[in-house]
DNA sequence: TTACTGTCAATCAAAAACAATCAAAAGCAA
DNA sequence: TTGCTTTTGATTGTTTTTGATTGACAGTAA
């Protein structure tokens, strides 16, 4: 891996949450700690982030205090800006009143900030969505009922009969582990269960991807191709992914990601 | 777990209430009781904080911060060493692997803090309770489906299809706005209805009341006196008021406030 | 009184994080 | 390819942080 991705990868995660740790950043690059060191280091005196013992800390406050301060698998952190733009599409396509469903995931997580100024009905099975949605913005909130799970911050649960049958909406946006021939592919079954439940409550299937989720097939098959109605992503995409959607119907939307030291590398 | 983030932990929960004890925050942390003392000494020469014995104080005037951040509404934060001890009777009643509901309210919500240090099963209406078990304890959250009502953080549903009937525990925690001869007394109707779905859901129905809600009525009957198993209250409580209770055969819990030095920690 | 409990400071050993160094690997130019 | 430079990973020993132990002290109960 080149120096400038993990030095994305490292500023992609201090955003998410206040500090990283050193560790955390060998396991996602999958380098030695010593050339995670260097990296801080350099980034450091690039004013970047500032270094501490075990790891980096965010140089100013950050603005959103990452999922319930949780330690957030750091796997997940990756590509932010990417899931960012995406995010931004995946709310642009949406109007105030409009009723929506946001199942939990760290794209969808990104949805909550142009969420901020619109008003509309939000049903999500994530509680940092709904923690952050309800106290920072003006649209209402529906949760489903179940146990809260820690690990993910998402509300889960084994019973049939829940509000979530009672809330039709127009729209639903999901995340994803990978992009498949398949389908749609998750690795958690209990997440399965949530999201294929929810799948039926609303007219559309958008699913937001970043285009690393192409190259990557998880174990469990969420859905059908054929049920998806859009795909949102990066332009990362390779064209043979893009070709694959539109053999099945899907449409797709690229985000173009703001990013001014964008050094196509890739 | 690092320094920095012990350090948040400690004054995140020392914002949370006046004071906190070096077991708790070994328990939240996970670490041991001299690294939470070398922080605490390092927060206070730091003047984050204040060092007492057995833990750490505010070192600002009491300000009360409540439910999610939201300021208390005078009238509710006065009463508020009066509702923590009455909580602490509370959860006293309970052990490991009990399974309860706590309804929203200013003194249900003191019961989380002698909630952190149980593994038990709670169900809640009330996001802040949710949020902070789901945050600072090991307890199993469960929650209903429905709207998230901002002004009282309150997870409230108009169906009838709901997690809510699968649920069933050991003892139902609820809070009033006044107890009268008529009755456990309420002001909003929407609260009324989610605290009568929940009560037939527990074998027994606890109330707690600062002494203060004895001289009130309300405008909504809850239910009748004589469905409630035991009222939880503090030393303020008038004879009268302490008989009408007796002949109702509701058990009486009189929770002292400050005394000596009452360590009912578990 | 004595025994017990909880808090605390001091101390030490283990673990984690670190800096410095060097050799292997990768990149690049001729 | 060879030769040179940069980057990386591993190794070393040092420093910092942490957890456990000890004994001292104060408050409480018998």
């Amino acid at each position: 891996m080149h120096e400038k991705e993990r030095h994305k990868i490292i500023l992609s995660a201090i955003q998410d949450k206040p500090i990283v740790t050193v560790q955390e950043m060998v396991e996602v690059t999958d380098s030695s700690e010593a050339t995670i060191r260097r990296d801080i280091a350099t980034l450091h005196l690039q004013k970047k982030l500032k270094r501490i013992r075990g790891g980096a800390e965010s140089i100013n406050p950050p603005q959103f205090v990452g999922l319930m301060g949780r330690p957030f698998s750091v796997n997940e952190s990756m590509n932010l800006p990417q899931k960012q733009a995406i995010a931004r599409e995946a709310v642009a396509l949406c109007d105030d009143s409009d009723a929506i469903i946001i199942n939990g995931g760290t794209t969808t997580f990104q949805m909550v900030h142009p969420l901020v100024t619109k008003r509309m009905q939000v049903f999500t099975n994530s509680f940092s969505i709904a923690e952050h949605l309800l106290k920072q913005s003006k649209n209402t909130v529906l949760l489903p009922g179940g146990t809260l799970y820690r690990e993910q911050n998402i509300i889960l649960s084994p019973f049939e009969n829940d509000v979530t049958r009672n809330f039709y909406a127009k729209r639903m946006f999901m995340g994803a582990r990978g992009i498949h021939m398949l389908g749609v592919m998750e690795t958690d079954p209990l997440i399965i269960q949530a999201e294929q439940k929810l799948i039926h409550q609303a007219d559309e299937l958008i699913v937001l991807a970043d285009s690393s989720k192409f190259s990557k097939r998880s174990s469990l098959i969420l859905c059908q191709l054929e049920q998806v109605n859009m795909v949102i992503t990066d332009e990362g995409i390779d064209d043979k992914s893009a070709n694959m959607l539109e053999v099945a119907g899907v449409k797709l939307i690229v985000a173009k990601t703001i990013n001014k030291n964008q050094k196509s590398s890739a």
